[in-house]
DNA sequence: CTAAAATGTGACAGAAATGTCACTATTCTG
DNA sequence: CAGAATAGTGACATTTCTGTCACATTTTAG
């Protein structure tokens, strides 16, 4: 077993701090890292900009007044960068900004904060930003009718109980939950989870669609696949 | 054969911005295209309806204030026309106009976002709509340096060319791929593919992560997946 | 430089998945 | 009702995937 670091289970997300008041700065650094949070610390622009070619932060929380440039041009400058574009960016503003912020946000960010902001709401925006970026409980989910599938997770519920399928079940699944009520005809399921140039039979769907069928007969919902003759089948709640 | 949705899910979904804001336009379309739409622009009602005649976007977002016209009466306008009558429509408005913006709404929007809005918020309600008017999502990409992965679809694209892997292999990648330049500890590869209650020897890491490199050795990229002794592994560029 | 530790790698056996076929059952048409 | 069309179903051979092992190679510590 390889020795581990303090990365694992409880792994540490790094959050940059880009303000340029200094009280204010340490405030949140303390606060964050009382919260678990690596923090690192830029006073400007620029010192952002070189603290990310070091490390790669989950989170950015960015003033909007930075002595160098505004946190627009920061934020322009950022999701233009190939390797952290799309981490999450809290942007925080004095109250009298209040028009100018709206341009910031619409610009880039993915949140804001009004200053003065509490700690507390702080800490709330960044826990929420950090789940749906790294997709640990805000993972995409589809649901029907107590089929629940998280589609990145690769895991399927129905009325509470796992449910395991093929990649094949899951996309054809899949395809059905996207679409209920809908009829999807053979073709088209074909197109879908096939790709549109491959010689697969199209008797093929209908054994996958037994399969499919066994597999939600578990779960007493084999009858929500339904045939529809001459064309396809429906996913219905029945 | 049948009637059936006409659209395949690695079909780009077109968007139509009507926004006669120059810098909120540019970084709606610029974040639409990162998120892999295909984005049409128009910078008042006008040009927006000089649009409509070339392309029949999936979904249009409007802005309230515009300089020729107000986004109500486009919004009547579109809702006039026989072919692009049912396209979504999310209206944008500024916080001042609140009541009006009811108005709006019941006037043909399907939605409305106040500005300040979050451009996570903006992306979660497109794809909502998308797929509650077609029941396909455009397809979320993760890309990093010529590494496309479409996780929805399940392909993944190197330098353009195509690459084929395995469920673990394909979870492995995309892990990687979420947290380019870091450093993934065994543990946590186990935890996040495997789940956390089971029993998989750590080393059977190391054996996926060999499988891996050889899959991006035909694209001469099997030096991105880097060592770190003793703890675990890195996806880097180069 | 050497021994120990960690990682790379090929092989393997069992499991799972896949597409097709043949046959059966059901539904539709006239 | 009979024949035709369509869908359901079990079986199958093949391919792919998976986790583990044993041994090779590399790196590190002393």
């Amino acid at each position: 077993m390889a020795t581990l670091p303090e990365k694992s289970a409880s792994m540490q997300n790094n959050i940059l701090i880009v303000e340029d008041d200094m009280a204010i700065r340490e405030m949140m650094a303390f606060s964050l890292r009382r919260e678990g949070f690596d923090t690192f610390k830029a006073a400007s622009g620029h010192e952002a900009l070189e603290q990310l070619n070091q490390v790669n932060p989950d989170l950015i929380v960015i003033d909007w007044g930075l002595p160098d440039m505004s946190g627009i041009d920061l934020i322009d400058m950022i999701r233009r960068d190939e390797v952290i574009r799309e981490v999450p960016i809290i942007m925080l503003t004095a109250r009298a900004e209040e028009s100018d912020k709206v341009k910031g946000l619409e610009r880039g960010a993915d949140d804001y904060l009004t200053k003065p902001a509490s700690m507390l709401e702080l800490m709330a925006r960044i826990r929420a930003h950090l789940r749906r970026s790294h997709g640990f409980e805000a993972s995409h989910q589809i649901e029907y009718k107590g089929i629940v599938m998280d589609a990145d997770a690769h895991e399927i519920t129905i009325d509470g109980e796992n449910l395991s399928l093929s990649l094949t079940e899951f996309k054809l699944l899949k395809l059905f939950l996207q679409n209920p009520n809908k009829l999807l005809a053979r073709e088209h399921i074909l197109n879908h989870i096939w790709g549109r140039n491959t010689f697969v039979e199209d008797r093929t769907v209908d054994v996958h669609i037994l399969r499919l069928r066994k597999a939600l007969k578990k779960h007493n919902k084999e009858k929500w696949v339904q045939t529809v003759r001459g064309v396809g089948y429906k996913l219905v709640s029945q």
